[in-house]
DNA sequence: CGGCTGCTTGAGCTCTATCAACCCCCGTGG
DNA sequence: CCACGGGGGTTGATAGAGCTCAAGCAGCCG
């Protein structure tokens, strides 16, 4: 199986007639795409912009599921599954999406192979992720988390200001947790905090902290 | 999108000369079917039989991630992302496994979508269920959390004796603390204890449990 | 400048892991 | 037949990581 592709493009992907059949839409910062609970009516392509996937739980507590940037389909896992979308998604950075109704949806999966490989794909290291994860929730302390919590999210966009709030939704951890651990990895010498964006001194020495069995 | 099928016939998804390649094999408990790290070659099909995804991190704590039991593919998140195994797969009830080799697997996606659907249905609501843990990791205490490995395990197969250790890998939580938690059910009167076996004695009520913010 | 939101730090508390003892059940071998 | 051993389960005592609550600081924007 070759690996999925890095960068999508939805001209290769649609005939000229499907694209017409696209619905536009640009979203600001704060705005929800869509909400837990709610039926899936097709799913979503992200030109540009940031997206993150919240559960927000009734006692407050938060978690930060996934983030998506650009030129990716979303939305893909409710409607694949049939069930209502299980998180809500909200914009982080202006958006800028592509929609495809139910009826487009079935027609492209069934016509081009290669838009259900690669969403197949996407879903296919979603799953590792999420189970990395939660084997890192019982094996590794806090500042391990939150070392790959920070790769995760340097790693879908480097420049955005992720805050320590961000942070410990996405690695299961109080924000105040965070900054601790910030300060301890700073101590090793592993991050420098710069106001308030973390700066990488040496991702090598990073990555090797992670397997300490400490 | 029509809800997954809910069980697989190999007859019916396969031709006689695709099923005349198949490689079948038994495995009895405790054996391995694929290791932490190895390179997928094509994917597998449970006929029969109760497997156990796992991780085992160097210091021993151990995770339990999914549980495969009749009639349904697996390796294939492996397969499709296109990278090592990230957890090992081991068997809990004697199973019948069909093998496809990358060759057939390759040809079986590309000439019958059902399978590469199937395939992405099942890996959506994996990635559900896993997203679902992570956010109760935080979100829900010990107990709960037991119960919702008792749910899931008891779903998978109703007759199988699993043990607290194995309730407890899968909830992140250390036998003691699964043995402690299901006192507290017990005492609640949401399960009994015959022995080493566990017996859900209202469900509703249990499932009102995992909802309520204490 | 004021105000808001994010960040940091401290003190105390809680939940769960850890360590340890013991029981029960069952299979094995003398 | 009984002694033994091992795995699963339960229960108790203790310690520690991270949460909670609280206060104060820092960066950013009107």
């Amino acid at each position: 199986m070759q690996q999925p592709a890095t960068r999508l493009n939805l001209k290769e992907l649609l005939t000229d007639q499907q694209r017409a059949r696209l619905i536009s839409k640009t979203y600001r910062p704060g705005e929800t795409i869509y909400s837990e609970g709610e039926d899936p009516k097709g799913i979503f392509f992200l030109k540009s912009g940031i997206l993150a996937l919240t559960y927000n739980s009734e006692n407050g507590a938060e978690s930060l599921l996934r983030v998506f940037t650009n030129c990716v389909f979303f939305g893909h896992r409710s409607y694949l599954a049939a069930d209502q979308y299980h998180a809500t998604l909200t914009v982080l950075k202006e958006a800028e999406i592509r929609f495809l109704d139910q009826e487009l949806t079935e027609e492209v999966f069934a016509q081009n192979p290669k838009v259900l490989l690669h969403v197949a794909q996407t879903m296919a290291v979603d799953l590792r992720n999420a189970e990395n994860r939660l084997r890192d929730m019982v094996g590794k302390k806090a500042s391990q988390r939150v070392i790959e919590a920070l790769l995760y999210l340097k790693h879908k966009n480097e420049d955005f200001p992720w805050t320590r709030r961000e942070i410990g939704e996405f690695c299961g951890v109080k924000t105040e947790t965070v900054s601790r651990a910030l300060g301890e990895l700073e101590s090793l010498n592993l991050i420098r905090r710069e106001g308030r964006s973390i700066a990488i001194v040496d991702e090598l020495k990073l990555v090797d902290y992670l397997n300490e069995p400490s």
